[in-house]
DNA sequence: ATGAAAGCGCTAACAG
DNA sequence: CTGTTAGCGCTTTCAT
């Protein structure tokens, strides 16, 4: 036991059964090379026999690439974050390559997370989480493994990016609520997150230009809860809002949650709500919550063929692409029609 | 450019620039070996300078073990299996090991995806989808990769297994309907899901046992679209049911939206409903959903700890878990207090 | 088209 | 404790 498993077959068991040499059975797997219909058989058949295939990790250490994508996240227990993983597997997998997916549970440990996918010779990063550390950049730039970031953007511009305007999304919901209502409010995210700052200040100055200055903030942390919470403390005010931006859809339905249940309020008529990502639940009839709609297809796609023109052609610039959100008016806000 | 980036330093470079032999560098990165605090320093000086990490591929070659475990998963933008991965690259990484994510999209090619595992020479293997074909199965036994199966069980028994009693489950769903109500149906998953036919049957076979033979089934995907769609057809009937046991909460949540939007009908007092599974949008205050819970957790760790268990000590037998669900009483249906 | 041989970057005996 | 050496399983010249 705990003997290292020796009994994995290897190309020469292979050979020596089918009467070739090592080489040959290895061109057998390699596309492009030149080997005759004859040894081809032959080695297929030994192969099939012996139930081959190849040793990916030796191959990868004497080609220097191991076709392996880094995805590094956190949160994406969020609906969204999930749907981002979902397109990124499908396309990372259609463009045979495969993903080692890691986890960023505390922002502590970032650098070290990095780092092992470094050691583990990815092809390529993908960031959607923490901002990068110039350790870290650094790495990745000695490497010369290509990066892109999703959703985040960098200080330093030497790493592609690609992510959504969220202070034009957060004036877009600013522009849909202003006609209609008297007291706005907003609820944020972390206080580190930039995505949170972003879509916050886009709806916030947007709101101050039309000399409103009076406007309420709440925080929470992106979940469902925390919408839920914050929305209590808004509402519990004798000048409670009558318009609130979460920059969040999760935090939205929260909020819409605890109007309707916990402070009997009819949304639109008494609140209106809107939020931001457009996920499914979105959609749900319980809610039909008004949001802005991250092109979250585009997005990955963007991200993706940045960072494979990237890993085919080395000498590829960094770039960075800022895309924007769609407003999707549903029935949780009042708005002309 | 395409010119393999050939720039990465080696432990030759740092042991050349530190003075010292390259095995010298190679000890300093592993664990239990004997080397003096001198010339540790010196490498660590060396390796810092050259900015060196050692190649995770060149030591899994010879070590012949890569600390990578794959995990197979579909459908995972749903939440529960969201949530089941976000638990198991958690306790993963914890374990200092990483995670292949693969992503099965067809049913179709779950060999191939199963095969490219392999050859990445995974420690392990986490399999939420799919059964396995003999084919697969006979390679994991052949290379001696433990295999675990979550949610899922083979007819083949020598894999090992973590699942959660669906027929069980069901029969509990039944069990608390039983009493108020008079007209009950079923809302299935796709025909070859072995969870939702475990689930169904249990709380058919129980319903049956009580002398009711007049039920209603329908089919949907596992989705709150097919939820809402199958429930749009089981309510249009004259003879609508007052019941209706759902295989997921998904469908569950769907088919709540359709009866109350689409039907008016006023839940529990016109229709109970039942999910599967207990994700975070059951127990939102739009829906306060009663559910079967899948002890998530527990089936994580269980999974984990049976791999782990192979995965360090060959001559482990194979296991097969099969947990109960928790029935979490909400107000989605009418029963006793 | 094919085989022999030289590594890829590292670890693990083996001497010293 | 340290350096030397022999591979891990494969791809890739280089001759043939």
């Amino acid at each position: 036991m705990k003997e290292k498993r020796n009994n994995r077959v290897s190309s020469f068991d292979v050979a020596r059964l089918a009467g070739v040499s090592q080489s040959a059975v290895s061109r057998c797997y390699t596309p492009g090379a030149s080997i005759s219909e004859k040894s081809r058989a032959k080695v297929l058949k030994a192969a099939k026999e012996l139930n081959y295939s190849p040793n990916i990790i030796a191959r990868s250490l004497v080609q220097k690439t191991t076709r392996i994508i880094g995805v590094v996240m956190n949160r994406y227990a969020s609906p969204f974050y999930s749907r981002v993983l979902g397109e990124f597997t499908r396309k990372i997998q259609e463009k045979g390559h495969n993903i080692l997916l890691m986890n960023i549970h505390n922002e502590q440990g970032v650098d070290d997370i990095l780092s092992t996918a470094l050691q583990y010779q990815v092809d390529g990063l993908v960031i959607t989480s923490a901002t990068l550390s110039s350790t870290v950049v650094e790495s990745c730039l000695q490497t010369q493994t290509p990066v892109v970031l999703f959703n985040r953007y960098s200080m330093h511009n030497e790493v592609s990016a690609v992510y959504c305007d969220g202070s034009d999304g957060g004036r877009k919901a600013a522009e849909l609520l202003l006609p209609r209502h008297r007291r706005f409010a907003c609820i944020k995210g972390e206080e580190g997150s930039s995505t949170s700052r972003d879509r916050s200040q886009g709806f916030i100055q947007a709101i101050e230009e039309n000399g409103i200055r009076d406007y309420l903030c709440e925080r929470g942390d992106f979940t469902y809860d925390s919408g839920y919470a914050a929305a209590e403390r808004l509402l519990d005010r004798k000048d409670r809002p009558d318009a609130i931006f979460c920059v969040s859809d999760l935090m939205a339905l929260g909020t819409m949650d605890a109007a309707r249940h916990k402070f009997n309020l009819k949304i639109p008529e008494d609140l209106s709500v809107i939020g931001f990502d457009d996920i499914d639940m979105a959609s749900w009839s319980s809610y039909d919550l008004t949001t802005l709609r991250q092109p979250l297809i585009t997005m990955v796609d963007a991200a993706i063929s940045q960072l494979f023109r990237s890993i085919e052609n080395l000498d590829e610039g960094t770039l960075v692409r800022k895309l924007k959100t769609d407003l999707i008016t549903r029935t949780s806000t009042r708005h002309s029609p």
